[in-house]
DNA sequence: ATGGTCGCGGTGCGA
């Protein structure tokens, strides 16, 4: 399994067949794929084995891919705060197996909802998701469920290069942590990468394009993330971030988040 | 404290 912010899928198509290449991954979610449903370029993921495929995109923003070596037993979209914006894919899996590819809104600038409509809209998407997590999918009646995507908040001290400088800055504020734990929890959900990483370890899986030079900075954050429940916890095998792709020609601002899952 | 860079689409907006 693997999550991927690829920040359009048309101009990195070959980055990601680079990552397929290397990882051969069974399912490979993207966000930000920016591309309406009829540009995607499904016939160069299907030649790889990718038969089954989930494309909710629009025009210039948004959107998110399922791309899947494993038959699809159903497939979903799902819309939030009465919007239409490509921001969630759902699919059935072998095994009864339920995927979520989600993209949560980046939020803006300021951290206030009054002042940033942005903020009140990642705010909202958040409290909606967790809710209906919480009323289907809640602990008790939870199955086998992953949830992917970038969802722009970094939870932990060491999610971030400077837990003190970015306590105000989006995706690290207090009411984002909270927020983010709270979806987490609605549906018993675990941290597939920090159950291999422990805590003190700093991981970033996004540094800006703003720095002029990413790696000697550092100044990452970890935004994208891998979330299983607990009758595919004892599954899990493996969790690794690919940070050298930041440094490929051309490459998105995030990098892929890789799980393994044994069957 | 500020500005820094991308992608889309063909201007500013969103990140």
């Amino acid at each position: 399994m693997i999550t991927w912010n690829i920040n359009s899928v048309r101009l990195r198509e070959a980055l990601v067949r680079r990552l397929i290449a290397e990882e051969s991954p069974d399912v490979l979610c993207l966000q930000e794929t920016k591309t309406p449903d009829e540009l995607f370029p499904r016939e160069a993921f299907a030649a790889l084995g990718y038969r089954d495929m989930l494309v909710h995109g629009m025009k210039g923003y948004n959107g998110v891919a399922v791309l899947s070596r494993l038959p699809f037993a159903s497939s979903a979209t799902r819309a939030w705060c009465d919007r239409c914006d490509c921001r969630h894919a759902i699919v059935a899996l072998p095994g009864g197996i339920e995927l979520h590819n989600i993209y949560v809104p980046a939020g803006g600038d300021v951290p206030d909802p009054e002042e940033n409509p942005k903020f009140a809209h990642k705010l909202q998407f958040l409290d909606e998701l967790t809710a209906w997590f919480a009323a289907d999918r809640g602990t008790g009646s939870a199955g086998a469920m992953i949830a992917v995507g970038d969802f722009n908040i970094a939870p932990l001290e060491t999610d971030v290069w400077s837990h003190k400088q970015l306590l105000t800055v989006v995706s690290h504020t207090p009411v984002e942590v909270a927020r983010l734990a709270a979806l987490r929890e609605a549906s018993g959900f675990v941290d597939a990468v920090r159950h291999f990483v422990p805590p003190e370890e700093r991981l970033y899986t996004w540094w800006s394009y703003r720095n002029r030079d990413w790696a000697a900075s550092d100044r990452g954050r970890r935004l994208d993330h891998i979330w299983v429940t607990s009758p595919l916890v004892g599954r899990l095998a493996a969790a690794r971030v690919r940070r050298d792709s930041r440094g490929w020609d051309k490459a998105s601002d995030h990098v892929p988040v890789v799980v393994d899952i044994r069957d």
